[in-house]
DNA sequence: ATCATTGCAAACTGTTTGCATCAAG
DNA sequence: CTTGATGCAAACAGTTTGCAATGAT
């Protein structure tokens, strides 16, 4: 957990000045543990009575995107999503929910999956792993449904 | 390789009109061997002569996709793309042409990888994978501009 | 003849851009 | 004061929908 004064560094050492929508930004993904969407955010923010404007949002993901440090991804049904977890991990997307959850893959199984690539001449750069399914709370909901 | 016959045996089967664009767009699809998007095959029907509307393009994409005859994903830059090889398979993708083989990962680590959702109490339905990197040709030519 | 399918045009969603205003250094 | 950031509005790309004309059974 970082403070606002810290976060304000973080921008500058990138040569990004620490605007409030910026720090607003990142302190906001580092914090909320989850993984939204362009308005999820938006919504957020107008939540908290400090709203900003959709363009300024994008701008801002795209530019913290650049500086690395944010993510961007897009999951399996196409939706933009944006993370602040920089390190190598993975996605378990709850398909009934819509909740994702960070998972770490072993070094051994990243190995074998890009010696999958190798082994047809590719050079592979990024293991996108992405398991879809129902989390443990989806599952009870399943089964209370079809009672 | 299935002439149009065939194709249109197995449209009626699924209770679906064998009409033009749709013989087409599932010839096409089971012929290509690529992954095409929808306005890759919009484009490939114009350069045919025998251009499709857009709007029978999606609405026929997403009939067949719920008969089962093809299948849609999003690739990691999240744009659509539909394909007609509907076994068990997952994707090399070529970050420098666009450019989609399909492979197949071996049992063992399609259940280690399933595993690993299930370690956090998470019912795993699908593994879906992208190997993201350079293909053979696409090393090649980095070697070449950098040189 | 009936009912599904086509294709135009208009609507919509998510994203990007131009530009005048505003704020940080 | 200078330069970069904000935010409105307009433009865009991809996709969906309403509806009259068309085509398959």
């Amino acid at each position: 957990m970082e403070d606002l004064s810290q976060i304000a560094r973080k921008l500058s050492a990138c040569g990004l000045r620490p605007s409030a929508p910026r720090k607003a930004l990142l302190a906001h993904l580092q914090a909320c543990g989850t993984h939204p969407t362009p308005y999820e955010l938006l919504d957020a923010f107008k939540a908290q009575g400090r709203p900003i404007s959709i363009a300024t949002l994008y701008q801002n993901l795209q530019v913290l995107s650049e500086a690395g440090l944010i993510r961007k991804f897009v999951d399996s049904e196409g939706t933009s999503r944006y993370d602040a977890n920089l390190g190598v991990h993975h996605h378990l997307h709850c398909t009934s929910c819509g909740r994702i959850l960070d998972i770490e893959v072993p070094e051994a199984l990243l190995g074998s999956l890009s010696a999958l690539g190798q082994a047809e001449g590719w050079q592979v750069s990024k293991v996108q792993l992405d398991l879809d399914g129902l989390c443990n709370q989806c599952q009870g909901q399943e089964t209370l449904e079809s009672a």
